[in-house]
DNA sequence: CTCGGAGCCTGTCTGC
DNA sequence: TGCAGACAGGCTCCGA
């Protein structure tokens, strides 16, 4: 379900919710998110909430002055939703897949699919992924052309492999190559400078205004309150096939990618 | 190393 | 109404 811009709005949600909070304890339902590190947890504060690519980051305090740190991480992967516990009315209980109660309050962890992952780490170092954050300020034009270089791939299954670029999915990647003006068949390494750049801006405008806008809600997201985004307002092509591109009127074509739907323009996206 | 396809899950929607 | 099949915003694994 969630990109870049969902995690983020869940993530700035909780930080001040969060925030000094102490763990009382980690409850699991089901089997595939067993951690054999959930008994560390209780005792502990959470000191952060981040977002590291897709994943909701909690760092949180050793148990006493000794004692090290640990990180928490969520990845919603497709449908994962994290509530605190006075907003889940509405919510499906039986999907109801972790509980982590908080000397204040709860923090639940709704997941239809069963994709997501809660894993507890012993450094930030192995919590990073592997590629670069789009929004960071070591994302430039360069940067992309150096990333992109030398790769065969189609320019739409590139941007969602995470070991380049991390966070974006299937809606953002599309909705940002039909703002670039690409077409999502091209291939990654073969972008000219002038196209680069242009593709650099609106991966940052797009992100940042979905941020603003609170995410996208195309039919599962929720926020840490239960409530939807607003973005898909303003979605160009995603989910539109057939549909009449805002640009010059022509229809909206769906093709597919790697098993992935793609959205584009054939008359803008060149 | 690269890339593409199968698989993981459960639900909704469409067409016969 | 029932049922099969397609599809869903994520990622991992495996083979070529």
């Amino acid at each position: 379900m969630p990109e870049l811009p969902e995690v983020e709005t869940i993530v700035r949600q909780l930080q001040p919710r969060l925030a000094g909070r102490r763990i009382v304890s980690l409850r699991i339902f089901d089997p595939k998110l067993e951690t054999g590190k959930k008994n560390e947890l209780p005792g502990r504060r959470i000191l952060t909430v981040t977002r590291l690519g897709k994943q909701v980051c909690l760092e949180l305090s050793g148990r006493n002055k000794q004692d090290r740190k640990l990180w928490l991480l969520f990845h919603l992967r497709m449908t994962g939703r994290l509530l605190i516990e006075s907003c889940t009315a509405g919510q499906n209980e039986k999907h109801l897949r972790a509980r982590m109660a908080l000397d204040r309050g709860s923090l639940l962890f709704y997941d239809m699919r069963r994709f997501g992952r809660i894993l507890v780490l012993d450094s930030a170092q192995e919590a990073l992924p592997g590629g670069i954050d789009p929004l960071s300020g070591r994302f430039t034009s360069r940067k992309l052309a150096e990333l992109s270089a030398g790769s065969s791939q189609e320019i739409k299954p590139w941007l969602l492999r995470q070991d380049r670029l991390v966070g974006l999915g299937n809606i953002y990647a599309s909705e940002i190559l039909f703002a670039s003006g690409i077409d999502p068949r091209r291939q990654a390494g073969g972008l000219k400078d002038e196209e680069l750049r242009r593709f650099h801006r609106q991966i940052r405008k797009i992100l940042r205004l979905a941020i603003e806008k609170c995410g996208t809600t195309f039919s599962d997201f929720q926020d840490s309150r239960g409530r939807t985004g607003s973005f898909q307002r303003l979605l160009s092509v995603y989910g539109k096939a057939g549909q009449p591109c805002p640009e010059c009127s022509r229809s909206i074509q769906r093709i597919v990618q790697q098993q992935r739907s793609t959205f584009f323009c054939p008359a803008c996206q060149k």
